[in-house]
DNA sequence: CTGAAAGCGCTAACAG
DNA sequence: CTGTTAGCGCTTTCAG
């Protein structure tokens, strides 16, 4: 803790009490380089003695590192904000980059004019980005000043890493558990078709649909739980004798069931609904919801980690998604 | 957009380009002190060009501003870091900073220990505070070097000022609507018992309902909706005769509605259920949840605007709260 | 192994 | 109104 002076402690000042150079302290400090084992010693003490906290923005100008990593998320509105998946993300970004004194920042990106990025690669102070929700476009503008410092949740490029969930794998478990017990008319409601990660299960669906000899149902949807209800109007109205419906978020599945149960329709009786993503709110809804796991925290954590520390990553990692039964289906 | 040069411009850069001393582009651009139309012009032209972006690094280390904005959120675990309300601190909260080059930090502070405050007034990295879930133990807490850069969503200090929303008004006109459309036995669901500005809307309850000459029934909830639920049951064992359950929020209020229909009571026939809070998803719920507004946003955004500002505020700022009536009550 | 010295990019007195 | 001059706190060659 240390004397509570009227301005914290500088190197400086860790230095002369230790009795040696700013630049042994700096080197004890650090890390780097060599120092007596006594250096070391001394530095050490006057640092906690003093209540040291190296001034990460000195630090950050120095080695030109910036000092706040972007989480840029890219769609229609920037209500896309508000996504509890973009919550998620952020808090799981922010615990990553809290040691390294680095804060977060959450941005909108509009799909289709991604030259928001260009400005992030101007700007000092960023030290990274993560990108979510990505598409081609976005991934073909990252400038090159980026490169090395941006990854993304969801699809990736040759210089872009990415980190996702195996939405195949997730989708095709939740499809499987649908067919097993029983249902053969399943409808899909989709997140938004221009999500590229997201049509991966829009595939497996179909896929899957094709070789068990069903029929395919598609509905478009956006992740949220409005779109969610008024795609299971849709569906409803297009084939009415619908015994079950997979919905590509837990917030659409949420939409879904209200809508169902607006029309009469008893979950899971007479309609089954899964979602994917299983939100903490999930295990608790009524009833609760059958769904996939999407470990974001991990996704997002392993993202940050890899643009703060910059060390070299696969071109792509994939998270396993696994099934959670729960009364809706 | 500029020339894309493999290093972004600096202020030297702009400078040389428009002909001027740094000093004078700096007041040029960071908009202090005089300059000539002229200079103002050239300056401004040559950082276009070059697609200069200020270094908040550099400025932040020589005005000792610091560059993130810990949103620090006191609770009994580190879970308390997952509740939407805070996501919504957050978001609210970056929008804010963006355009200060700000990034946020998302803090857990231990119920009861909050010498993490210490740290952060230790830290120049730091350029202020916002407390969540505010009690005194913590207010007492903040170091000296943090005044005129904490502020609480919550109750505030001498030292702390306050951006809050008006508990009681917004618990008053909640539990006035249930009893104008005739319920008579209503139970509470409290938030957590240690949060102050949360005793408010008990303190609430128990005036109305004594006014009313009703009995009053407490139940200790934490705002989750795990804990709703566990506290429906709790109070249906306690008081099966129930009419309604006031919850403190809204997630509370989930839970609890969940927990009722699993005893197979219908909401709102047999029990109206009301929230507090708003959330975008209780207009989607099943039955759509009536409950007050918590312009969270707006009271974010206020205080994360006092702090970057530093411009003195009162030491309480209230926001009101509205009923939003719908199905479940 | 350690210290002196040179900046990182910017702002803020202070003279012109 | 504008340029010169000092730094902010730290890292990092480069000589001892």
């Amino acid at each position: 803790m240390g004397t509570p002076t009227a301005r914290p402690a500088t190197l400086d000042d860790v230095a002369r009490a230790a009795g040696v150079s700013r630049a042994t302290a700096s080197r004890v400090l650090g890390g780097y380089g060599f120092a007596s084992a006594d250096a070391r010693a001394r530095v050490g003490a006057a640092a906690d003695r003093l209540g040291y906290v190296p001034d990460v923005t000195a630090r950050a100008l120095v080695r030109g590192a910036g000092v706040r990593l972007v989480v840029a998320v890219i769609g229609r509105a920037g209500t896309v904000l508000d996504d509890p998946y973009v919550h998620r993300v952020v808090s799981a970004a922010s615990r990553v980059c809290a040691p390294h004194g680095v804060g977060v920042a959450l941005e909108w990106l509009p799909l289709g004019d991604p030259s928001g990025l260009v400005r992030l690669g101007a700007d000092r102070g960023v030290c990274g980005v993560i990108l979510v929700n990505t598409t081609p476009t976005a991934l073909a503008a990252v400038p090159a000043r980026l490169r090395g410092r941006v990854v993304s949740i969801g699809t990736g490029s040759a210089t872009v890493p990415s980190f996702d969930v195996d939405n195949a794998a997730g989708a095709e478990a939740v499809l499987r558990h649908l067919h097993a017990t029983g249902r053969r008319r399943i409808a899909m409601v989709t997140g938004p078709r221009w999500l590229v990660c997201a049509e991966r299960s829009v595939t497996a669906y179909r896929g899957l649909m094709r070789a068990a000899g069903l029929p395919e149902r598609v509905v478009t949807g956006d992740f949220t739980t409005a779109r969610g209800g008024r795609a299971a109007l849709e569906a409803l109205r297009r084939w009415p004798e619908l015994d079950a419906v997979y919905a590509a978020s837990d917030a659409t599945a949420f939409g879904v069931i209200a809508a169902l149960r607006g029309r009469g329709l008893r979950v899971p009786h007479d309609v089954a609904v899964a979602g994917f993503d299983d939100l903490p709110y999930a295990a608790v809804s009524s009833p609760p919801l059958t769904t996939a796991t999407h470990p974001v925290d991990r996704i997002a954590a392993a993202a940050a980690t890899a643009v703060l520390t910059r060390a070299p990553v696969a071109p792509t990692t994939a998270f396993a998604s696994t099934l959670v039964t729960r009364e809706s289906a």
